[in-house]
DNA sequence: TATTTTACTTATTGGTAAGTAAGTATTAGC
DNA sequence: GCTAATACTTACTTACCAATAAGTAAAATA
């Protein structure tokens, strides 16, 4: 065995995870794996047996990276203004790369999934509204943050912005998700 | 040759533009397309040689559509606000079959079409925008719609609920997107 | 030091994908 | 009634894709 520099699972997973915000998961193959890591097809099937499989840990992680930031900003002692702006941050970036969000990308190969990973992104969707439902809640309780709806509601709303503001701005450039990202936090201040 | 019942070029459009609603571009063949319409694949080679031929096909009936769609609401003489309500229907009547709307099916694509198709897109796209835009504006100088923003940032506002909304529906099923739907058109009461 | 486990490679299979070339029956135009 | 175009089918090619079986070298374990 080769000396390990860095951990190939998590390398796989990492470049899956590029390919699914790149190109989606019915439009990326092994293959295109295994050529950026240098390493046989077969290599990727010992650690992620089936593509399911492959998808399946790509949710993980970000799973976990959402159970990170959570944990972060809750002990970060930022008000919800900022961590809100941490939030939307992470929108931002993908814009740069021409990336969509995660969400996004599954839901149009949705149909076609099996109904554990469909669980499972449900799973991740909710924890991301909930995350912002809480924070968009502590503004309103705080004075902060001035809206009509409910956190439930005005949450619902930020999200689809974000996540199909990503996807408009990968068709007609990133003006117009800048637009949506300065209007969120705008109407926020009421 | 068979007697022709049905156009078959017209047959494949619709059955093209139905499985990109439910599974996106990249996860249908020639195959599904053939099956349906108990033609072989060769057959739908010969109306669309190559697939991104059969893709620019899907989107310039939405073209089409749109347009159709735009006259119609031009000369109906309603009210902004039941000009929007139709236009709203169109993506609530996405929900009922699990599918969503071309543009969120192409988002997750886009990066591997040619740019030709992504041309093509970008003016479905706004096309689209500029429609909403245009009733949003009619509706504000008559006064039947109350909103802080422009017309235009307002119209991206509410394209991105609707748009990332059939796609949460998929996910967490479809009382977001009704959620959604009735809070949009409250909003603009003021 | 022997044995088992880990992390692969090599080699292959079966299936499906897009795409094409050649042939055929029907229809339209002259 | 001949010709050419239309709308296919049959048959095939090439390529890729997910998946697997068998083999191998290194590392961990006992």
């Amino acid at each position: 065995m080769a000396i390990k520099t860095t951990d190939t699972k998590t390398a796989i997973l990492s470049i899956a995870k590029e390919l699914m915000k790149q190109v989606g998961y019915n439009a990326f193959s092994y293959a295109d794996i295994a050529k950026q890591l240098d390493i046989k097809n077969a290599a990727i099937h010992y650690h992620f047996p089936a593509k399911e499989d492959l998808l399946s840990g790509v949710i993980d992680t970000y799973i976990d990276d959402y159970i990170l930031l959570e944990k972060q900003l809750r002990l970060s002692g930022l008000t919800p203004t900022k961590k809100l702006k941490k939030f939307i941050e992470r929108y931002a970036q993908l814009i740069q790369q021409k990336n969509i969000c995660i969400i996004g990308s599954v839901a149009s190969d949705y149909n076609t999934l099996p109904s554990s990973i469909k669980e499972k992104v449900a799973g991740l969707v909710k924890m991301v509204l909930n995350m912002v439902e809480k924070t968009l809640q502590d503004g309103k309780t705080s004075g902060e943050f001035k809206f009509a709806e409910t956190p439930k509601i005005k949450s619902l709303l930020i999200m689809t912005n974000l996540a199909a503001g990503v996807q408009l701005a990968r068709i007609t450039g990133p003006a117009d998700f800048k637009i949506i990202e300065d209007v969120i936090q705008l109407q926020l201040k009421g």
